[in-house]
DNA sequence: TATTGTTATACTCTATAACTATA
DNA sequence: TATAGTTATAGAGTATAACAATA
């Protein structure tokens, strides 16, 4: 019978989704771990202080404090000892706001662009070699199939940001 | 000239594999803390733990402490203290061997095993949900490209299980 | 009152290394 | 000597909550 088929059906592609998803972790796991050795290894920083870093080189004018919380998606005490280690290693500034006396605004330091090219470009080759075993064809189906993933579920889209 | 070309089709494709990494980490970090979250909140129980319990119930007749240590990739310190804490819970067991009076065998007790199985369910069930954005023959897509990936270069593409 | 950022605290996971008991 | 497992310690990342300064 038909309902029969539809539940062995449903079976099936659950173990398919369960299947797909151990291999997404365990793919993803291990570049991520290989990454985060060599920066540790090559630079000595660790994955959230080079993020962080990411966040800076993209916004030359700087955050505050806040934004970089939001936008790591940490909590705001995680925030200031981070950019307490990278102030200490003179990779960024804390730079006072005149208008709200509050706030401050944290930029990269010359020091901290240049170290962060250097990461940046090591870093880049890593994830090319890392992605290297797909074809550039491959890799944009992959895009693709994770675009599709990433906005959320079908019945409730919203998009925050 | 072909040479230039082929370099602007380089920093292409090494722009492309970036984004795509990035997307790759960001979506799995997404599911992932979800299913932390959710793990947490459902069940009080952790990742780590939850995954030894996983490795536990698909050996019914147990692992050793370094066998577990082997298979979750971490050292055996920290295998020592996740055990120990399911074992105050009454969801797995150490027995001692009879042949090697250093080694344990590890298992899941019946309350272990019981409490697992609703665990496995609901995070069947999240995985499902998680993935629902995409169609069941875009997840079969997304699991041969991922295949590729996980086994290192093109060259030696050997399935480990 | 609300917001920005800091400080203090606690917890989990992780690795390293010294240690005990057994092989 | 080598191996199985434990213990002790340290460090990173995380969250929560109390706090100070400013808006």
């Amino acid at each position: 019978m038909a309902s029969v088929d539809m539940e062995k059906r449903a079976h099936a592609d659950h173990h398919a989704s369960l299947r797909l998803w151990l291999r997404l972790l365990s793919a993803t796991t291990r570049i991520e771990d290989t990454i985060r050795q060599r920066l540790r290894e090559q630079f000595d920083i660790t994955l959230p202080r080079f993020d962080l870093m990411a966040q800076l080189e993209r916004e030359p004018q700087g955050l505050s404090m806040s934004e970089l919380s939001r936008r790591m998606m940490v909590t705001g005490g995680n925030v200031t000892s981070i950019v307490d280690q990278l102030e200490k290693e003179q990779l960024v500034q804390r730079q006072m706001q005149a208008s709200d006396r509050r706030s401050y605004t944290v930029s990269l330091t010359d020091a901290g662009r240049s170290a962060f090219a250097a990461m940046a470009l090591a870093h880049e080759g890593w994830v090319v070699e890392l992605l290297s075993p797909l074809a550039a064809s491959q890799q944009e189906q992959l895009h693709k199939l994770l675009g599709t993933l990433k906005s959320g579920t079908p019945t409730n889209s919203k998009e925050t940001k």
